[in-house]
DNA sequence: TCCATGACGAACC
DNA sequence: CGGTTCGCCATGG
């Protein structure tokens, strides 16, 4: 049986390139109704050498939320311009323009 | 064991 | 309708 990471890294990898999906979707995804937050803190542990698409997941409002000192926003935002994913300046935040969300089957 | 901390989200003013 | 507050839940001290 997977750890819950392990799960949730899983759930991430599904998600296709040029789409995103949040992290609310996620946590749901792995049967934790209002787990979001969790989500994030697994992410944010996730080894930089990863080949997890952790970039395409973004906040359930499109916009790109991560605290990371390292992997920061800016980082985030050159992936997914690489995608096609068109990003503007919104807030004082950078958002997906129309974002295409990956949806899972069903999880609950 | 209790308390504080998030890469969130929904409910309240 | 938008800014603020309040839950949620796995971790780490």
């Amino acid at each position: 049986m997977d750890s819950l990471y392990q799960k949730i890294y899983t759930k991430v990898s599904e998600i296709p390139q040029g789409s995103v999906t949040s992290y609310g979707i996620i946590a749901r995804a792995v049967d934790l109704a209002n787990g979001a937050r969790t989500v994030g803190w697994a992410l944010q542990k996730l080894p930089p050498d990863s080949n997890v698409p952790w970039y395409r997941v973004v906040n359930k409002d499109g916009y790109l939320t991560i605290l990371h000192p390292i992997v920061n926003a800016s980082t985030q935002k050159r992936l997914l311009e690489q995608e096609g994913i068109i990003l503007t300046k919104q807030n004082n935040l950078w958002r997906v323009e129309s974002p295409h969300w990956h949806k899972y089957q069903d999880s609950r």
